[in-house]
RNA sequence: GCCAAAGUGGCGGAAUUGGCAGACGCGCGGGAUUCAAAAUCCCGUUUCCUCACGGAAGUGUGGGUUCGAUUCCCACCUUUGGCACCA
């Protein structure tokens, strides 16, 4: 700032003074009790990593703060506060390199993101502070944990209830009862083979593994079976799906949660296995029992089960040993052993080819008694429905390339729309081997003869036809439409006691724990007999031990098996060992927003009233990456806290809001590989690798620190001030939309700000501008105003941030201009760009001559009346095109503007030598005359 | 492969229910101010044809509905994000 203009916009002082301003006389502050009604805007809160935030971080965050300001100026009791997410990894890892405790690390990291998000002037009200890590926040994480290992799901009532009111058979041995007691926890412990990452020592969420690898770092994630500890998510499928209904939530979300839930109804099918030494009848009567076991499939389709020609079960399923042939043993093992060394990666992605081994055992079709081959392979996934299925190739595309691959038959059960026909005939979509085989060579190509060739031979195409059409060769059922017939059948199935109307699920029971040291300790202890026991909630929280070993302990455990001191206890006289497994990062953000309501309470994690109060969460904003995880996880503990009458609503988040990524600018090379930003050089508008001197191509990318292309907030908070940052990354677009990180736009709304100031204040003395007067403005002008207030309400409201500053800017821009311009108009425009660019706006309130904050001051209210223009452009069209425009009153009557618009000189030229054959008139925007 | 979102000037983007495409900002060109510069202010800026007046084309591509389509319908292409043998 030059010394002679004393009065200039000098963001770096103004944005001090009014940051401690807010801070020492608390004006965010939130009671409790109020008559004034709620709002609760949550962000979500971060992780506090070392590097501390990017430019990511403050777009939803300036977006909350903006709702938040604006919903306080009219008249709302807002919560809107900030905490950290502080459990995790990266911590951890720092503190096995470097041997510095991780509570250090955290309470550094978070004291530096504190500072960076007190520098954007947000309005938190900062006594609500959490941090997942203090004893007093994870006291009641371990709590609520508590809650679900000490309850159960009613299937009935479709609600949990406490473990007590479960209804035990009576006739139970002490085991069982024990036993059955644990089988229906919400809260339980597991053997199943789990996803093992040995870089990381621990095992991950079935969400956590991505295309075979850890989210985290990229790691070879191996199963493996163990003792760990899973919440039964699986028993609230059906109500987290129904709970999405009245949400207001983006669709695509809403979506994402659905596929993940991923519901589908079928029927469960019983195929009984047929064992004959002989191997020679072909058709058997159904009636035949030669079996002692049967094995269970899931289907979607069981109005196809008249196709199903073989049976394929997953290589780990039980019966495999059970059933194979004797001369098929060898070839049968090979297969599973292989299967056992493949990673999930090579299992989905690389397994282009179908693979399988024939058991040389037979199942019956239970609907036409056909002996039909079972198969083992890898296409079928043990860990759902049953980890069988019966195979339809003519139908399912997956059981069609297998068939193919390995030549078993295919039979036709669903004769397919002549859509489907056609673009297979167009696309000459034919197996040519499949014809030479079934000598089929001279197939006619019309409509009608093609379905007679396919109904005898589905395989003549390159793909199976998987849509809804009309049963064939099924009996009596021939001549059903598809979804007729799945009801039919399953009635059918139900009567003869082989089958049943069934609904399975993608999503798994959650895998909840960790071998890891930097996470809440479970409040469970092991006793030597090997029972299982709940520490009390009065002796809670069971505090992480203090160690300086934050490796994994040689066992496989975490490093809390490391710490005998802390591990074993005496309880009652006998010894006990405490559970060393802690829970995953997810665990303290699922309830976080529930402890902001009564952040420091510790007596209870929150005071009922408080809760019925501030719940639900009105607004919630963040990133779209925690669609399914992190929303999922806490609307499931949300329920269950629901179901057991410690909160009050069955959803917690009513309206959310998913801000697009900011991406970073990057560069490939012509072989596509990615080159760092600090490897670039800029020649012209062309990119050159610096070492190279290979040309790259620009393209956006998430920010990544591999990719050089992160960019810090501070700096340009340092350049700009904080203010400048909040309006630029608004003014970028549309906040739901990914977008590119550029510098373009940021002088342009620093410029504005600028403007805004000189619009206000005389820059060479720092008082009023003499412009401002108290006097009414022109016509004109107060029209602007209104219109200004009309727009920035609604844009606010619909989360344009970016119309609604540039409405501002015309505002400026105009009022700018004018000689005088009324004081009155200058607070409305301070009041609506507060929400949007605080400090400064603070500072011109104080400096149009009021003491106190403006947070409260009452919204403007603008005069529909006024919003409106007297005269109106009038658009005159002939045939579509725009050929003259005139002004008119406002509200003019059709005819009259019908009427003006012929006698226009232009018009009447135009007209010249045609017919008119129609006159259209929209009322205050156009006339379209059709002639010819 | 499947699902979702999105394709508009040199760039970011704007356009109530179908009704003047390109608001606002960046960049660029010209001018004013200045000893000069920065800053500021004013004018212009979709493309093509024309000295100009004016005209033509134009919202990913191709069709369709309509007096009229960035907006609605069908097919396709591209980008981004998610899922990935879930029977």
């Amino acid at each position: 700032m030059s010394e002679n203009n004393a009065g200039n916009y000098n963001f770096n002082d103004i944005e001090k003074k009014w940051q401690s301003f807010w801070e020492s006389n608390k004006t965010f502050k939130t009671p409790d009790t109020t008559d004034k009604p709620k709002y609760y805007i949550l962000d979500m809160f971060p992780y506090p990593s070392g590097d501390g935030l990017h430019v990511g971080h403050p777009e939803g965050y300036t977006a909350s703060d903006i709702v938040s300001r604006y919903k306080r100026m009219q008249g709302f009791n807002v919560l809107h506060p900030m905490g950290y997410d502080a459990f995790g990894l990266p911590a951890e890892q720092y503190a096995v390199q470097h041997g510095i405790h991780p509570a250090i690390t955290t309470e550094k990291n978070i004291s530096n993101i504190r500072k960076q998000i007190k520098s954007l002037g947000f309005s938190y009200d900062w006594d609500r502070e959490i941090n997942t890590t203090q004893p007093e926040y994870y006291r009641w994480t371990q709590w609520i944990f508590l809650k679900l290992y000490n309850s159960f799901y009613d299937a009935e009532q479709k609600k949990a209830r406490p473990i007590e009111e479960l209804e035990i058979p009576a006739d139970l041995s002490d085991d069982d009862r024990t036993k059955f007691i644990e089988n229906h926890r919400l809260a339980y412990e597991s053997n199943t083979p789990v996803n093992w990452c040995p870089a990381l020592g621990t095992v991950l969420a079935n969400e956590e593994v991505i295309g075979g690898v850890s989210e985290r770092g990229g790691h070879p994630v191996v199963r493996k079976p163990m003792r760990q500890w899973m919440l039964r998510i699986t028993s609230y499928a059906d109500r987290l799906i129904d709970g999405l209904e009245d949400l207001d939530w983006a669709y695509g979300i809403k979506k994402l949660q659905l596929d993940w839930i991923g519901k589908s109804i079928g029927a469960e099918v019983d195929f009984k296995v047929y064992n004959d030494p002989a191997k020679t009848v072909e058709v058997l009567d159904t009636t035949i029992e030669k079996t002692e076991h049967t094995i269970k499939v899931f289907t979607t389709r069981p109005d196809t089960l008249f196709g199903a020609t073989y049976m394929v079960l997953a290589p780990e399923h039980p019966l495999v040993d059970e059933i194979l042939d004797d001369q098929q043993r060898f070839p049968v093992e090979m297969y599973k052993h292989e299967a056992s060394l493949k990673s999930d990666l090579d299992r989905t992605d690389l397994a282009k080819d179908k693979t399988g081994v024939d058991t040389g055992a037979f199942a019956i079709n239970p609907v036409n008694g056909q002996k039909i081959p079972i198969w083992i392979s890898d296409y079928v996934l043990i860990s759902y429905g049953t980890g069988a299925i019966m195979a339809v190739p003519s139908h399912d595309s997956r059981d069609f390339e297998f068939a193919k691959q390995f030549n078993l038959p295919i039979n036709a059960v669903v004769s397919p729309t002549d859509k489907w026909l056609e673009e297979q005939v167009q696309k000459k979509n034919f197996d040519q081997d499949y014809l030479t085989k079934n000598k089929l060579e001279n197939i006619t190509e019309d409509a009608a003869g093609i379905r007679q060739v396919y109904n005898n031979h589905p395989g003549i195409f390159n793909d199976a036809f998987c849509g809804l059409g009309t049963a064939i060769n099924s009996d009596k059922f021939d001549g059903m439409a598809t979804e007729d017939f799945k009801v039919a059948i399953i009635a059918e199935l139900e009567k003869d006691k082989v089958g049943e109307k069934a609904v399975n699920y993608k999503l798994r029971d959650w895998l909840f724990s960790r071998q890891r040291y930097w996470g809440e300790p479970f409040p469970i202890i092991h006793h030597e007999d090997g029972k299982v026991e709940a520490i009390d909630e009065k002796d809670l929280p069971v505090l992480l031990p203090e160690t300086e070993n934050f490796k994994p302990s040689t066992t496989g455990e975490s490093p809390l098996a490391n710490v005998p001191e802390w591990l074993y206890f005496e309880k009652d006289g006998k010894k006990v060992r405490r559970e060393t497994n802690t829970m995953p990062q997810w665990a303290g953000s699922c309830w976080y927003y529930l402890r902001y309501i009564d952040a420091l309470n510790n007596q209870a994690p929150f005071d009922k009233a408080k809760e019925n109060y501030w719940m639900p969460v009105d607004l919630y904003i963040g990133g779209a990456e925690h669609a399914v995880l992190h929303l999922l996880y806490a609307r499931f503990w949300h329920k269950v806290l629901f179901d057991l009458g410690i909160v009050s609503t069955d959803e917690p988040f009513q309206k959310l809001v998913n801000q697009g990524m900011i991406l970073g600018l990057s560069y490939k090379d012509p072989r596509g590989v990615l080159v760092a930003n600090d490897l670039m050089e800029k020649k012209g508008d062309k990119f050159f690798h610096k070492e190279t001197g290979e040309e790259l191509v620009e393209f956006t990318a998430k920010m990544s620190k591999s990719l050089k292309n992160v960019v810090n907030p501070d700096d340009i908070i340092r350049d700009f001030g904080s203010d400048t940052m909040r309006l630029y990354e608004m003014f970028m677009g549309p906040l739901e939309a990914n977008k590119p990180w550029n510098m373009n736009g940021l002088e342009g709304v620093h410029r504005f700000l600028q403007k805004a100031w000189r619009m206000i204040v005389n820059a060479e003395t720092g008082k009023l501008n003499d412009a401002v007067v108290d006097a009414e403005d022109c016509a004109e002008l107060l029209r602007l105003r209104h219109k200004t207030i009309k727009k920035l309400t609604h844009d606010i409201e619909t989360f344009g941030f970016n119309t609604a500053i540039s409405q501002l800017m015309i505002f400026t821009n105009e009022f700018g201009k004018a000689k005088q311009r009324s004081k009155a108009a200058m607070e409305d425009f301070v009041l609506m760009l507060a929400p949007l660019a605080p400090h400064i706006a603070e500072e011109l309130w104080a400096i149009l001559g009021h003491d106190d904050t403006l947070s409260y001051v009452p919204w403007p209210k603008y005069d529909e009346a006024l919003t409106v223009d007297p005269e109106i452009e009038i658009v005159v069209q002939i045939n579509g095109k725009v050929r003259d425009k005139f002004m008119m009153d406002a509200g003019s009557d059709d005819k009259i503007i019908e009427e003006t618009a012929m006698a226009t000189e232009k018009i009447k030229t135009q007209l010249e030598g045609k017919t008119i054959r129609k006159v259209i008139v929209i009322k205050n925007r156009l006339v379209n005359i059709v002639a010819n």
